[in-house]
Formats: structure tokens, sequence, C-alpha cells
DNA sequence: TCTGGGGTCCTAGGACCC
DNA sequence: TCTGGGGTCCTAGGACCC
């Protein structure tokens, strides 16, 4: 038996904890440069607001409707998140936090009044966090995550789905007929693991519901998509074959990687991003005791924006392995040089860091032998815990005269980055309204 | 003017090996 | 003329997730 437990629009519940001005209102949060809106309130979704649609298309909803645009706060997120999966872990023995917003509680099968105690959790977060949450229990993630969907939709949306069912829904406590109805009311792009593609697909042959999926014999399905749906269907149907993830798994890659608010055209201010990206996935990569055997560095035209293509992308060799941001600046540095074509206006670049290995002692102690390794190490170590103190980019690798690729040299920050936005009340959090 | 930033897994096809 | 069968590894592309 699993819990699917989730904040509701959690980036805009976030915000709402310390601007509790913003209930009832529409609010979106918008994702970095304000691009486009990643998190909305049920009275922005009303509105008709899209995920992922971009900030130039919601500005006649900000002044006809009173929309409220906030920009991202990603830091203020991951520490309510924090709070809040604290809280989730005590539904049962078992917890996978499977994403910001969300974590699978398992082993629930021994738990007596489950839904009384899925209540009170409920309860204890939005009292002690203020984010509101939903939980779905199922014998299956896949009906669990399903139960979440319709726990959110039958609060929002009377009339969805049967009223009793709304905040906390248990699938085991259905009646058959309930079941049934449940799941030909939910559409079958909304099953997770059936996304847009799929779903078409699936609408071509006449399959529409999420009964419909779960009526699908699993031979043809596998022929026809792959063994990834064909356990969609089977979860389904209460056959449980996707097992909780206690400790997440190892990273296989690490990126950094933004869009420009404006079109790049030159390679000056590309390197500067370029190095600013190796540093932060280096940051990213020592976190976690890694190093890195290769690093790609890309670039490449908006794909929305007429006019001529540009996408390039190399991938350098780290011999050996490292996690020394320097020598990855370089790599990054050297690699943008390389696909460097002038005349194209470059909206995205990012740096993605691959064949990743742990960082063993025994291969420091190597280096340490030849001393300069150990300098380098512990250099690494100093950076991050300044800048893990001072703010972000208050010691990082100077790329300015970086053009003869090999020679890093060190600059102090003087002055922090001015934050864009701050949840301090007396400030101005809201972009552009 | 302005369109996110991370990740994962699966499959097919080619190269290569014995 | 006739040209196996089984396996691995790598890569690119496509799909999914939040």
């Amino acid at each position: 038996m699993y819990a699917l437990i989730d904040g509701n629009n959690f980036y805009v519940s976030c915000e709402r904890v310390f601007r509790p001005s913003l209930q009832g209102l529409p609010v979106v949060v918008l994702s970095n440069n304000d691009g486009c809106a990643i998190a909305r309130s049920d009275e922005a979704k009303a509105l008709g607001v899209k995920m992922g649609q971009p900030f130039f298309q919601l500005q006649h909803l900000v002044e006809l409707k009173g929309l409220v645009c906030l920009s991202a706060n990603f830091e203020l997120y991951g520490d309510m998140s924090d709070r809040m999966m604290t809280l989730a872990a005590g539904l049962g023995p078992r917890q996978e936090i499977y994403s910001i917003d969300e974590s699978f509680i398992g082993d629930l099968a021994g738990v007596r009044d489950l839904n009384r105690r899925a209540w009170a959790v409920r309860a204890r977060i939005l009292q002690w966090v203020g984010i509101p949450c939903c939980i779905g229990l199922a014998p299956t993630k896949t009906l669990a995550k399903l139960c979440n969907h319709v726990a959110k939709d039958s609060e929002r949306k009377p009339g969805s789905y049967p009223a009793e069912l709304a905040r906390v829904c248990n699938w085991q406590e259905m009646p058959a007929a309930m079941r049934e109805d449940v799941l030909r009311r939910t559409m079958a792009g909304d099953v997770w693991g059936i996304g847009r593609r799929i779903a078409l697909q699936l609408a071509e042959r006449g399959i529409v519901t999420a009964l419909d999926v779960s009526r699908m014999p699993g031979p043809m399905v596998r022929s026809n998509w792959g063994v990834v749906l064909e356990r969609t269907v089977r979860e389904l149907q209460g056959i449980s074959c996707i097992p909780m993830e206690l400790a997440p798994p190892p990273k296989k890659q690490i990126a950094c990687t933004r869009s420009f608010g404006h079109g790049i055209n030159e390679l000056e201010p590309l390197l500067e991003a370029v190095s600013e990206f190796a540093t932060r996935a280096a940051e990213k990569l020592r976190k976690q005791d890694l190093r890195a055997g290769a690093l790609q560095v890309f670039a490449h035209t908006s794909p929305f924006r007429p006019g001529p293509r540009f996408y390039g992308q190399t991938t350098t060799q780290l011999v050996p392995p490292t996690s020394d941001t320097k020598a990855l600046v370089r790599a990054a540095l050297g690699g943008m040089h390389s696909i460097y074509q002038p005349g194209f206006r470059l909206a995205k670049a990012g740096v993605m860091l691959m064949d990743l290995a742990e960082s063993r002692h025994e291969q420091h102690d190597l280096l340490a032998a030849a001393d300069v390794g150990r300098d380098q190490s512990r250099l690494m170590e100093a950076m991050d815990r300044v800048n893990g103190r001072f703010g972000k980019g208050t010691v990082h690798v100077a790329s300015t005269g970086f053009a003869s690729q090999d020679e890093a040299g060190w600059r102090m920050r003087q002055e922090r980055r001015t934050p864009r936005y701050t949840t301090n009340i007396d400030e101005i959090p809201i972009a552009r309204c």
C-alpha cells in the first residue's frame, strides 16, 4: 500500500505562506528570467493560464484580471519542501522523496487507521508549514498518483469526481463500481506515465479514459509501445510493478543550463555564461562527492523564433576525471570556442557533466602525493564554503582574459549580486506587475 | 522584445567481437 | 555462387516526469 502526498500548487502555496494577502488571488510563479509560468494558483488556472505559458502571453491578464506574477525563489521552496517532507514521513515507515513537492510513503499495509492518519498528517502540514496537500492511497504507485489527482480535482472542480474523495482519496475503501467510475472519469493523459504523445496515439485507437487503458491486453501494449506503458497498465490493474526508491540513485549527469533574456550574438558573453554554468555544475558535483569524466557544452538559437537556426554541441573528455572548477571551466571555455559561430542570435546555452564517478579518497591521496592535487581540492572546498556562507558567486574562477584558455585567474567579487526577488514584504516581490 | 531547468529510461541501429 | 548466430557497447532520438 502506497501514499502519495503532494503540495497543491506548491510554489504558489509557498509564496502565500509569506504573503497571506495573495490568498484568493490569481497568482503564478515565473521561471528564470521571468520567462514563463511554472506554478499557478487555482484562480490562475481558472483564468486559463497554462503550465509553461510564456509571460508575454499573460500580460493582458495582469491588466484585465489582476493576475499576480512572482519571480521564482527556489531556495525558499527547497526549504519549505524539507519541512513538508519531514512531516509527510510521519505517515508510514518508508519515504521516497519523488520531487520538490511530492513524496511516496510505502509499506502502509500494516498501518491501522490509515485514513485517519492521512487526514492528521495533512492537517499537520497545513498547520505547521502552511502548505495545503492532497493524499492518494492505493496498492500501486500509479494508482496512488491517480488517487492524488482525484483528491485534488474533486476539491478544485466540484462534480469532476464524487465529493467525498476530496483531499484524501483511498482506493482501497472504494466499492468496485466507484473505482470503475473514477477510472472512467480520468483521461488517459492524466495517468502517470502517459504523456501527450502516447495519449494521442491511444486516442487514435479509441483508448480515451484510464478505464480503457486499464483494460488493454498486455502483449498488445508491449508490442506497440513497449515495456514502460505495459507496466503502467498493470499498475492500473492493481499489480505493483514500480518499487519504492528509498535512497536516491547516484546521479548520471549534472547540468546547468539557462535561456538568455535576450539573444546573444557574441562570443565574450557566451564565455562568461558557460564559465558560470561550469562553476555551478562543479559545485553540484562536489556536493555529491563525484567527479566528471566528460563535459558537454552547447548553445542554440530559439526554437520559437524564425530565422537561421544553430545548434552547436561538443563533448570534452576529462582525463583523469575531475571535480576541479578550473579544469571544468577550462573545458567549457575550450568547447564553446570550438563550436561558436558568429551571426546567430543564441537563446540558450549550458554545460553538462557526464560519466560521473565517485570521488574515491585514494585518488585524492594519489593526487596529494604530487601536492598540487591536494591544494586544488582544498581550494575547491574553501570556495564552496565561502560561497555557501556569503552567497553564490562570491568567489569564482575568472573567465576574463581567458582567450589563451589555459590561464585561470582568481577574482574576488566586491559586491554580491543583487537578488531580483525577495519575500520581504517591505520590498516589491512582484515582477512586472 | 519576451517561450524553464532540470532529470530518467527505452529502443533501434550500427560497429565490433568471437 | 554460397556468407551464422549470438553477444556487447555506443549513440541518437524519442518518450516521460516535475
